[in-house]
DNA sequence: GCGACAG
DNA sequence: ATCTTGTCGC
């Protein structure tokens, strides 16, 4: 894991370079879904996206599952285990799990349709989190459910399942591209950018964090995670994707 | 200069 | 992320 600098697919990076290719990719985000909010016009299917790690961080294992949009029923899954070949970097987490994630994409036999990440969307300080750096790549609506705050400012979410307060932050370059400053009026210095929701998915627990990535918007994200929700904190896709990229379930019953 | 910091 | 059992509470 010492020569994590060479090689991501094509790119040759060092924390410097990924950092300026992650500036120059959130240019290339496009923030409007093919579809709308409402459920009747979604694909049929969404596919939760989930990496996890052995042997101190050496082994990578990605998980993708992809369900039935209408009936969360599982239709297909793919695990792959391959060596980590970077450190975890905050802000710089997709050059370490997307290599692997983006294989256990290629290995599904029914092509994914749009894609829930475990992790960050547009919620990031350059505005590619994991989400939008994979639906990119992938080329594919994708958004991320995040557990853990990476950037940005919000209030506390009422108690009820399915309230929300906004993720809110500094403007920051790729912003009013993206078009999610929030008040273009406003002097410069009082401009906040949308980056996503802070979303309480389970009565009296901690809130998730919702932000759209590629060919996504907050209102869709927000949907969709909300009609992913089964009984417990994580929507369905990426819950599923967890448990099967966590070494816990094969330990326990491996199967 | 001092914190904060997805998985 | 991961190392880890039982346990308190809705």
């Amino acid at each position: 894991m010492s020569e994590w600098t060479t090689a991501l697919h094509d790119w040759n990076l060092d924390p410097a370079d990924a950092v300026a290719k992650q500036r120059e990719m959130a240019t290339r985000l496009t923030l409007t879904p093919p579809w709308g909010a409402s459920p009747e016009a979604w694909p049929a299917t969404i596919t939760g996206v989930d990496i996890g790690f052995e042997d101190a961080g050496e082994v990578t294992r990605a998980a993708v599952v992809t369900l039935d949009l209408a009936t969360l029923e599982p239709l297909e899954q793919q695990l792959i285990r391959q060596p980590t070949r970077m450190p975890y970097i905050p802000g710089l987490l997709s050059f370490r799990e997307l290599p692997a994630a983006i294989a256990a994409i290629e290995a599904l036999e029914r092509p994914p349709e749009c894609l829930m990440v475990d992790g960050h969307g547009i919620a990031h300080p350059r505005r590619l989190g994991v989400a939008a750096h994979l639906g990119l790549w992938c080329d594919l609506p994708s958004f991320g459910v995040a557990k853990k705050r990476l950037c940005g400012k919000h209030g506390e979410p009422g108690d009820a399942r399915g309230d929300w307060v906004a993720l809110t932050d500094r403007v920051r370059e790729a912003d009013a591209e993206l078009g999610i400053i929030e008040d273009t009026a406003l002097p410069r210095r009082e401009q906040r950018s949308q980056l996503g929701a802070v979303l309480r998915s389970r009565a009296k627990v901690k809130p998730v964090f919702v932000s759209p990535g590629q060919r996504m918007n907050l209102d869709t994200a927000l949907s969709m995670t909300l009609h992913c929700l089964g009984k417990t904190k994580l929507p369905e896709p990426t819950r599923l994707a967890d448990q099967l990229a966590s070494r816990r379930l094969k330990r326990l019953r491996d199967a």
